[in-house]
DNA sequence: CGACTTGTTGATGTACATCAAGGTACGTGG
DNA sequence: CCACGTACCTTGATGTACATCAACAAGTCG
């Protein structure tokens, strides 16, 4: 029953290791102690070890859960990122949002019979991988569990609300710095940012596909956004070079706490 | 304490009655028995009443939430429909998704310290006031409660990845079809509609403000819509003439189960 | 065996011509 | 006055095509 490969990735190098051996307690997770996550007491913490069944390697570009199924499983994000989104059958993708450590994956699938988006691996990545059914026992026993849960939900919903925002009603020079600003803050929050650089993950398709612009288009945004010497973003490795002037084209509002998060 | 009115609308009919009378009980509301609802054990529903702290009236065009402010309080909708959105501070405006009877406002606010985005009322609304320190009480004492605010979480988060799909990658006919089938189907589920029909109380100015296209461009994809002689939109009366059609134009997928709601 | 070609592929960069969408202006009708 | 309708021109975005470059695999030759 546990253990179904529609969610195994096509190829993960170590294959999945599903509801097997739990390698890194929660106690020890590598995202504790960090301020994006609240302090949760030593019974909330046992409970999370049991509810965890195992830890997942999966390869970058493989599929963790796949627009059309139903995934027994739930998982957190240990380390790597990932993207969710959407396609329509003649080939259009839309993303919908990107996913990094300490983030649900899947959550939506445990709320609805069917997944209605795909999440693909960016990078090589770790799991947590928790069973969708013993989620209600989270829900019965653990009220500030399941608050935290309701919390990370709203907190999507509001990133969303921005890219809908940003897609919508920005213009492409606009959208595409503020695409890079968010993805960056997000990253520091989480430490995985040197000074004002990074490694990201993605290519310029994915962020054409994030803001609904055609990869041609999105190479030119891009150049002009280089131009203003705000950013720089080379193989792979983006730095930004004047903070001001990038909150400056992007027309980014300071979007608040993101702090408190649930277990891992 | 109660009743501030940084949430009471400009110029309600009957004014705030936050805090006060509680004129419907739950027992009674207008929505039970809905199919979109699930059914409700005694105690959760007195527990419901008793989490209610009043009704409030809302006029037409009122803004029950405003962007930046915090809320006491949260809502449910008893009738009429509203929209949430964002505004840049240059004016221009996104509508994130619409309000109808049944469904939350403000549990965004209920998880973050400020509001990020506006509520305002498309017609006269009859709301459900609830006092947001209460929440915290249900989530300890109603699990299946608490799980139903997450699953409309979950269920508004779905939403939000059509929207953005439609508004990221969709033409401007496809975007303008999806948002009047999707927008149909929702009122139908709740019993809104005669045959195929319904009052629209929307404006072409909020589709283009929904879709990300100017007011003109709306105007003459409307026209064009209406041309598929898969529609009829006149005078707030919106028509489906052909449900195929208009599913083939929209490039509809069936988004599956919406049943289970939460208390109202 | 190691070094040097060759071919392939994915990501990026750029130049057109074309088209979809925007902006302004000015109608109508209620 | 506001919502809707339509014409005109402008601009932003797309699609196609093609060039560059690095990474990588296969094969060849010294």
């Amino acid at each position: 029953m546990s253990g179904q490969n529609e969610t195994r990735p096509t190829g993960a190098r170590k294959g999945a290791v599903a509801a097997t051996g739990r390698k890194v307690p929660c106690e020890k997770c590598p995202l504790r102690g960090k301020p994006v996550l609240r302090d949760f007491t030593a019974d909330e913490l046992a409970f999370v070890s049991n509810f965890k069944s195992g830890e997942l390697n999966v390869e970058a570009g493989a599929n963790i859960l796949l627009q059309g199924t139903n995934s027994a499983h739930l998982y957190t994000i240990l380390s790597g990122w990932a993207f969710r989104y959407k396609t329509l059958p003649d080939g259009r993708r839309q993303i919908l949002n990107y996913s990094l450590p300490g983030e649900f994956i899947g959550l939506q699938g445990s709320v609805s019979d069917e997944m209605q988006h795909s999440v693909e691996a960016l990078s090589d990545m770790l799991l947590c991988v928790f069973p969708r059914e013993k989620l209600w026992n989270l829900y019965t026993n653990y009220p500030a569990l399941a608050f935290d849960v309701t919390w990370l939900a709203a907190r999507e919903e509001q990133i969303l609300d921005e890219n809908l925002m940003n897609v919508g009603r920005r213009t492409s020079l606009e959208r595409t710095a503020y695409l890079l600003l968010h993805l960056f803050l997000r990253a520091e929050e989480i430490g995985l940012t040197k000074a004002d650089a990074i490694q990201f993950p993605i290519t310029q398709q994915h962020v054409a596909d994030t803001l609904g612009m055609s990869l041609v288009h999105t190479n030119k945004t891009l150049k002009k956004l280089a131009a203003s010497k705000a950013v720089l973003w080379k193989d792979k490795l983006f730095e930004i070079l004047d903070r001001d002037a990038l909150h400056e084209i992007a027309g980014f509002e300071p979007t608040q706490q993101r702090h408190r998060r649930p277990f891992i």
